[in-house]
DNA sequence: CTGAAAGCGCTTACAG
DNA sequence: CTGAAAGCGCTTACAG
């Protein structure tokens, strides 16, 4: 779903009716506290006080102010500001996702916001599309912003280039993932327990090849899952076969040819674990298209819209990921709030919502 | 799918078994680029000229510079920076939208993204939740911290508040829906050309009463959505029925209930145009508890996940989100190049995806 | 409570 | 090409 390189259509473009008064060669210069001071009557440090509600005015002072303001359609400079202030806290985060438009991390994103709303703080938000050197660069970008902290899913697999930004102060969460070189906070999922109960779920229906299609192993939550498989598969007594594990590299497309292989092999799976969002859908998409939905039992890792009325519904192993944000946004902030101890880890559990898909007998085959 | 108040698991919390070193009490400054000069033995300008790359310098003094940002750690600080540079330009953009974890809105805002990033240009991102108090206090936190543009999907009802700011320079693109009491950039969908051809569609299967159900007509969309609506049953004959137009409020919780009692009522629709993602999701629901989906039709307005592979697949006019996002931004960074024309108003064409929902005939019933 | 002055971390004319 | 000085828009001690 990383939507670049998606066709466009080409738009209609109309000019809009209104004609837009003389526009000046150059912008006009943005009011500054001076001005305003001046209009005031008053100090530049009387309308800092003033601005920022910090200490007591005069009232009759502050109304000059209040007006000069308004008159003048001052918009106070917070970056300026920032460098002279004490705390020197930006009210900045920054977000480091995989990718924004992917709804489980949009989710994610929401969580934070919500907090740091609370709090007044702003985030900004990039997509690094798993690409360690896009993390870095994103990163480091907001770190010359001079955000308070930074929330990161992770791609690369050394974070010690942020090792001197928090010694500064600088907060730092990871989320959905744990860091790597780096000792800070971070919450998770509980991925291999969740891999286990999705793959115990359909052991107990009778499956004993189980394929497992997830992302590259190198990324943590992939490999999280993957242990979980291969637990509940020796638990259970299913069948390691390596051949069943699969690790389709641009999703959908090779998930449509993994899942068509698998299938059409010698000995065939009766039964997969798509472990994550977007392989579930594409794997759903491939086995409606065979007729196999009804045959082939599937549990996904990640909620997906719709996936209760499909038939037969999508068994799932749901996250939060809305608490994943909310969660990874209260440790930031309380490192800002002066917490010193230990790093902490929280993991979040995860539920198995039965739905159809993985309680489908192997014999349906 | 505002995911505020969703109920959250507890977390397993569980210490790190890193010891972290003894922390010191207070943070440690950060080097700055005089700490810097005086390592390299140069001055301070030098350093801003290595560290800039705006100017030649002795290429000896460059390598003292770079090992002595190496050794530090030292981190440019773009806020301050910013303050005395000619262009004054922040290098970042603020985004409004309804909210960033609608799969529309993130799509919207990964296009956004994707052209800001070829300008190393970065985003703040925020929800609105519909609200236009909130509407206007994220857009001018994202000025306090001078963003150089603003891209809105508009809440407010009034966009005067931002006039100033752009006398002053500041670049605005309204993406969704158009702005009000302001002359701005726009990039919108073609909302009545999409009902008109959804409902013409109905209309085309045999359906005379076709139930309305979109969000607030104060916003944008839904009114043009509602306009389309109206225009393609009066050009197809049919049934103009007050008791068939519904807003439901609070959408997942609000749908449910106006479906079933559309569908119990005396003289019941035979066919559902749903004007947005999320009641086109929570309708479906209640058509599949109902055990309606053969025989009630439905089209939606914006695609979902799994569309497709439902029974029946659910018809859709699509919009391209991705698209709407790129051009926005294109039409914000236009004007930083410094056009200086008219406001411009792109209207994006919507396709209308048959999958079985729109395909069933009133007869069914 | 108020104002003049210094200074936050940079960039930019200005001399050399 | 390099450095000393001024200044961006603010906040903060410091006097009064």
């Amino acid at each position: 779903m990383t939507a670049t390189g998606r066709g466009e259509p080409s738009p209609r473009l109309q000019q809009s009716d209104t004609v837009p008064a003389m526009l000046p060669e150059r912008a006009p210069r943005r009011p500054t506290m001076r001005d305003v001071a001046a209009l005031a009557g008053v100090s530049l440090s009387t309308v800092s006080r003033v601005v920022s509600g910090s200490q007591q005015v005069d009232p009759e002072l502050a109304v000059k102010v209040d007006k000069a303001v308004e008159m003048l359609g001052y918009r106070h400079n917070s970056a300026a500001g920032n460098l002279r202030r004490a705390d020197r806290l930006s009210a900045s985060i920054g977000l480091v996702f995989e990718d924004v438009s992917n709804p489980f991390f949009s989710a994610v994103h929401r969580g934070i916001e919500d907090v740091a709303r609370t709090r007044s703080v702003l985030t900004f938000a990039g997509s690094s599309d798993e690409n360690p050197q896009r993390e870095r660069e994103l990163a480091e970008a907001f770190l010359g912003r001079r955000v308070d902290g930074l929330v990161i899913v992770p791609a690369s697999a050394d974070h010690s280039y942020l090792a001197r930004d928090v010694a500064a102060g600088m907060a730092l969460v990871f989320v959905d993932r744990p860091p790597r070189f780096i000792d800070a906070d971070a919450v998770v999922s509980d991925n291999a327990g969740g891999a286990r109960a999705a793959v115990a779920h359909l052991a107990d229906a009778g499956h004993r090849r189980i394929a497992f299609l997830g992302d590259r192993p190198d990324i943590f939550t992939a490999a999280e899952r993957l242990r979980g498989y291969r637990e509940a598969l020796a638990q259970h007594g299913g069948e390691h076969d390596d051949a069943l594990v699969h690790h389709p590299a641009f999703r959908a497309a090779d998930v449509d040819t993994t899942v068509r292989e698998l299938l059409a092999g010698a000995d065939p799976p009766t039964a997969l674990f798509t472990g994550q969002n977007l392989i579930t859908l594409a794997a759903l998409q491939t086995l409606h298209e065979l007729g196999l939905q009804h045959t082939v039992a599937l549990v996904g890792f990640d909620d997906i819209p719709l996936a209760a009325l499909l038939q037969p519904g999508v068994t799932v192993v749901a996250q939060d990921p809305y608490a994943l944000g909310k969660h990874a946004a209260e440790l930031l902030f309380s490192r800002l709030d002066g917490y010193r101890g230990p790093s902490r880890r929280e993991v979040l559990p995860t539920t198995l919502i039965a739905r159809g898909s993985g309680e489908i007998s192997p014999s349906a085959r």
